[in-house]
Order: C-alpha cells, then sequence, then structure tokens
RNA sequence: GGUCUGGUAGUUCAGUUGGUUAGAAUGCCGCCCUGUCACGGCGGAGGUCGCGGGUUCGAGUCCCGUCCAGACCGCCA
C-alpha cells in the first residue's frame, strides 16, 4: 500500500494515528535544527516534519536532500502543529516521519510549480505534465469533469441514450476544412474526420434511438483562435417527434441544471430574441446581454440630416457609454483609433458629449447645431454624463464594427463580469447566406435545416429572406450551443441540396445515404449541439479554453511536447499510395 | 492569406538619444538560522540579447529579411 491517506485530508482528529502519506516535494524549508517538507498530492498539501531531536540524523541527511518535485512516501504520526497554518486545510497538523522513502528523484522543472507561475505560456504547453500539476490547471479539468458528469446525470435522466459514432468518415466539400486521413487498404482513398456526427445522429433517429446524445470529438482544420482549437469536444443531441419549443425547453432544462449544479446560480426562463432583433440591436448574433448599450439607429429630425456622412450611409447607429462624457480628448481619440485598425475597418466614429452640466459637445458640431445634438440625445436616451458613439455606413458593415465597439467598451468598463451568467436563446435565423467569393448562397448552418414552415417557396423567389428552424443558445456573448429542426423528408432534402448548388449527382454521391435512410420512415426531428470547452470555460469563468483541455494545441496547430504534427518515414508513405508535392 | 504585439540569465521582465563591465526579481548552489508555511540573513554561479544581413568609429537599441510565440481579421456549413 503507497498510501493510507492523501495529502488533503488529515485534521486534528487523526493526532496521533500512523499514516502512510505518498506525493510530490512541492518545496522544502530547512531552518538547520528543523526541515519542514511541504508534500503535494492531487488533493492537497499536508506538511511534513524533520528536527534534530527526534529524527534520525541520517535522515535529516535525507529530508535535506529532496529536491523540488521528487516523489516521496513517508511514514509517520500525525502531530499537532507548534504554529498553525489557517490557509491551507491540513494546517493544524504535520507528519513527525518515522521512514521516508525516494520512489523517485526528479530534475528541477523549467518553471515553478505554483499557482502563480513564473512560467511562460509556450513553455507550461511543452512541459504540459507539470503545468497540471498546478492548481489552475488541475482544477479546471477537474471542473470539466463536474460539467461533463453533470451533462450525462441530467440527459440519462430525461432517457437520452449516448452512442458512439464513427471517426473515420467522408469528406464533404460544404462548411470547414476536413482533417483527412488516407486508407491503406483502398489505394487513392481518404476517410475525413467528421466535423461534426451530424449525419450520423439524423441516421441513428431514422434508427428510432428517439433521443441520442455524445460528449464526442470533432475536427475542423481551419485557423485557431483563444477558443477555438482543430480538435474540440461537442455535447452532440439530437431528438425525433419534437418541434423547435420541445428541443428549446429539453435544453434551457439542461444549461439551467449545470449553471445550478455547477455555479449554484438559478435562472429562470431564458430571453428570447430573433436573429433580425440581434443584429438591430446588438449588431452581433451572439449579443453579450449582461450590460445594455443596445444600438439607436438614428433619424433626422427633418428630411435629410444635413451632414453627408449621415445622409449617404444606410444606416446611422449609435450606442450610448454611460457615464463616460469625462472621457478625454486622448481616450476618445484612441478609441477612433481603435476602430479605424484593418481588424475592425471603421472609417470614422462621430462622438457627442452629454456634459454633466448639462451641455452637449461634439465632433460634428460644425454640421449639427444644439437643437439636433439633443435631438440625437433624446433618441439614444442619454443622461447627463453619457458620452454617444455613432457610426454610420453600410448596414451590414457598421453593425459589424459598432459591435465590436460596443465590447470593447465593455471589457475597458469592466462590465463583462465572469460570474454573471446571462443566456439567450437567439431564433429564427436566415436559412441561406449570400456568399460574396463563390457568388452564390451557402446555407448558414447546415444543408440539412429545415425552413420555416410556408417559407420554402419563398426559396425560389427571395431565398435570402427566408428564415429556418435553427436556433443558438448564447451565453454571456458566446455561442454555446446551436442547432435546428431537420428536414426528414427526401423531396425536401433534394430541394435544399438544388437551391445550394449541387447538382443532384453529387448531392446523390456525398448524402445519397441520408436521402436513401428518409425513403424508410424518417420520423421528424431536431437537435442541438453545444460546444463542450467553450461552455466550460465559461461557467468557470475563463476567456480561454485552454486550461480546461489537457493537451491543447497551439497557434499554429501544433502539439509542442510531443511535437506533432511531424514527417512520416517513406515506408509509411509508400504504403500508403502517397507521394509529398511540397514547395518550397 | 493579412494586421498588431512580443522574443534579453533556468524563468518572468527592465534596459533612456546608439556609447564603459547588459540589470532586477524569482529560481538554483553554498554557509548560517530553535516553529517555518511567499520563512529569514550572508555569499555565489548563471547571458550566442531568437537567427541572418545591413547602417555606424560603435547596435540589445536603428533598417531589411527570416523563424518562433500570442491576440485579432479572413476562415470556422
Amino acid at each position: 500500500m503507497y498510501r493510507s491517506h492523501n495529502c488533503g485530508e488529515l485534521r486534528a482528529s487523526h493526532i496521533n494515528n500512523q499514516v502512510t502519506l505518498a506525493g510530490w516535494v512541492q518545496k522544502t524549508r530547512d531552518k538547520g535544527f528543523i526541515i519542514w517538507v511541504d508534500l503535494r498530492d492531487r488533493y492537497g498539501i499536508t506538511q511534513l516534519v524533520f528536527d534534530d531531536e527526534r529524527t534520525p540524523k541520517a535522515m535529516m541527511e535525507i529530508a535535506r536532500s529532496l529536491g523540488r518535485e521528487f516523489v516521496v512516501q513517508v511514514k509517520g504520526t500525525v502531530v499537532e502543529r507548534d504554529s498553525k497554518n489557517s490557509n491551507i486545510s491540513t494546517g493544524d497538523i504535520e507528519i513527525l516521519v518515522s521512514e521516508l522513502t525516494i520512489l523517485n528523484t526528479a530534475l528541477l522543472p523549467p518553471f515553478t510549480i505554483e499557482d502563480d507561475t513564473d512560467g511562460g505560456e509556450e513553455l507550461r504547453m511543452k512541459y504540459r505534465y507539470l503545468d497540471i500539476r498546478r492548481n489552475p490547471v488541475k482544477n479546471s479539468l477537474i471542473f470539466r469533469h463536474k460539467v461533463a458528469q453533470e451533462v450525462r446525470t441530467y440527459l440519462s435522466g430525461q432517457d437520452f441514450i449516448e452512442v458512439e459514432t464513427p471517426y473515420l468518415i467522408k469528406s464533404t466539400p460544404e462548411g470547414a476544412r476536413d482533417f483527412v486521413v488516407p486508407s491503406r487498404m483502398n489505394p487513392g482513398q481518404f476517410y475525413a474526420l467528421p466535423q461534426s456526427p451530424q449525419t450520423f445522429k439524423q441516421l441513428l433517429m431514422v434508427g428510432g434511438m428517439d433521443k441520442y446524445f455524445q460528449i464526442v470529438k470533432c475536427f475542423r482544420d481551419e485557423d485557431l483562435r483563444a477558443d477555438r482549437q482543430p480538435e474540440f469536444t461537442q455535447i452532440d443531441c439530437e431528438m425525433a417527434f419534437v418541434e423547435q419549443e420541445d428541443i428549446l425547453t429539453v435544453f434551457e432544462g439542461l444549461t439551467r441544471h449545470l449553471l445550478k449544479e455547477v455555479n449554484g446560480v438559478e435562472i429562470e426562463k431564458f430571453p428570447r430574441m430573433t436573429y433580425d432583433q440581434a443584429m438591430q440591436k446588438y449588431g452581433n448574433d451572439k449579443p453579450d446581454i449582461r450590460f445594455g448599450m443596445e444600438f439607436c439607429e438614428l433619424q433626422p429630425s427633418g428630411e435629410t440630416f444635413g451632414f453627408g456622412v449621415f445622409d449617404d450611409a444606410e444606416l446611422v447607429v449609435g450606442i450610448t457609454a454611460e457615464g463616460c462624457a469625462q472621457y478625454t480628448r486622448k481616450q476618445i481619440d484612441e478609441l477612433i483609433e481603435w476602430v479605424k485598425r484593418p481588424q475592425i475597418g471603421a472609417t470614422g466614429l462621430v462622438w457627442i458629449k452629454y456634459n454633466p452640466d448639462g451641455t452637449l459637445s461634439s465632433s460634428v458640431n460644425k454640421f449639427f447645431d444644439e437643437t439636433m445634438l439633443r435631438h440625437f440625445a433624446n433618441q439614444m436616451n442619454a443622461k447627463a454624463g453619457d458620452l454617444m458613439l455613432i457610426m454610420a455606413g453600410a448596414t451590414r458593415k457598421v453593425r459589424g464594427q459598432l459591435s465590436a465597439l460596443r465590447m470593447e467598451l465593455a471589457t475597458r468598463l469592466d462590465l463583462r463580469k465572469p460570474n454573471e451568467f446571462a443566456p439567450l436563446w437567439v431564433i429564427d435565423f436566415p436559412l441561406l447566406e449570400w456568399d460574396e467569393d463563390t457568388q452564390r448562397y451557402h446555407a448558414m448552418h447546415h444543408p440539412f435545416t429545415s425552413p420555416k414552415p410556408g417559407q420554402i417557396e419563398l426559396l425560389a423567389t427571395n431565398p435570402g429572406e427566408v428564415k429556418a428552424n435553427a436556433y443558438d443558445l448564447v451565453l454571456n456573448g458566446n455561442e454555446i450551443g446551436g442547432g435546428s429542426i431537420r428536414i426528414h423528408d427526401k423531396k425536401t432534402q433534394a430541394l435544399m441540396f438544388d437551391y445550394l448548388g449541387f447538382t443532384p449527382d453529387e448531392a446523390k454521391a456525398q448524402f445519397g445515404f441520408l436521402m436513401d435512410a428518409f425513403q424508410y420512415g424518417a420520423p421528424p426531428h431536431g437537435g442541438l449541439a453545444f460546444g463542450l470547452d467553450r461552455l466550460v470555460a465559461i461557467l468557470g469563468g475563463q476567456e480561454t479554453i485552454r486550461d480546461f483541455i489537457a493537451f491543447p494545441k497551439n497557434n499554429s496547430g501544433r502539439d509542442v511536447m510531443i511535437d506533432a504534427p511531424a514527417p512520416i518515414d517513406s515506408d509509411q508513405l509508400e504504403e500508403l499510395n502517397l507521394i509529398l508535392n511540397i514547395k518550397s
């Protein structure tokens, strides 16, 4: 037996007990006559004590030789401390060691294994196994386990069945780039790793599985972000014989359960907003509604604004930053520079200060008199002390830019509180989205999404206006889940592929299996998928998902610990019938 | 594919207008210390300033290129 107790459980009630502990040396404090060693494991830290009076000289020397992260086993007696430490749970006691065994030595770690480590991101990733010993990462992984556990508990309780679907599937040109895997047994042919188990879960519905879920890895070969990894985990769900309302109810229930069990937060009913409303009020299909600063579309008091920039614009829209009228010229200029950066791409930003003394000043005093400024202030519900920020231009562009500014301001004003949770359903997404590059419509969600009842005829005349039975669950400005009611008959699905520019042959080659299945009694069905990594990070109050993933990839999609991806042998290439064609 | 930021001791960083021997903290090593727990005191070791080129009497510092890392835009049905 390596240990009788862990390093986090001994208390004053254990005094005089004989115990065996094993763990890592966190730190030694050598006072000469006495040596303390902090022994650490997953559960906590227990202090070991060695001193001249009670410890044999030979053991003193071994204790003195212990380095950071040595793995040791000790036997000893739980004793009361002379001076207690109320900061740790085991702070009342220490172990008077009678036997000390070094199970393994350790090189000096390249960064300190402490909550506030001195290690940088890159180093921590290279030695991730050391990083995982640190509380912040360890606790994040435990937190993730807790969330996954609660997901399984809740859904199982609702009669959902977890079914595994294959990872080696078929590549499709729609959507994200696929990771592909060459097939040795089928020369020249490739599997693709799933971007999601979408078609399989629909086939499970045809198979009568009724309520399905799976906590499953998905793969997308696209560029990374702080909240985006090439392999990531979804809570993938599908239900048969349901309408949109049924799905929203079930998964609102799941989310409410998680918030309650994991965060101790109770939220009654999640608000809902249509896609159109979200775009109009927040310029964004995943608005953060923890704070206001809603968009206000400005109208002139007369026929025109009398200001070319506004009059020529498709949309003039502003937000009111409460209490920001005291912003200095420098601060405002900085905001203007910020929106002009290529990432945002705004051409300018008009500001109006509603000064605390009730007067109005602006960057456009030349064009607008006091009356007009007051007219704007009224429309925007601004009050003394507020700063109004206004942008004008093409609707789509301006909304995106002002939305970015809104989020940036909220961050600067500290309005995005990590421990506050504001879920929101965004519903009635458009079915299709115009793609400038390919000059055609493509599915906004995916090609299996059903249009709203009665709207299928609109496809022929006004495709961009067609709404879908599609919905996203948004939490604190992040899309944490999305789904739709699917098409479940072959005719509609074929029509859909046709509108999306597939020839009948292409549709058959890529998704024939699905349309075949629809001919054998496919039930009405729909579902939703949560991004688990992101969900866990947000519930955990973090922006980046990396610490909630045990072994994440870096910005370039590399695993710097195992050094992947890596070249393969020429033998392997030959076996796979592959020839490299690398342009240098 | 693009924009921005960074790369200096094991680590995290500072380094002024281009100017003598490149600093701090922390970690590490040694000695000391009668209750530490961010222990303390004294001493010590530790540097190809990412890499290549250029400007200059002189480059960590300026210029060009390149590699790496991070954030973002494009992309992510």
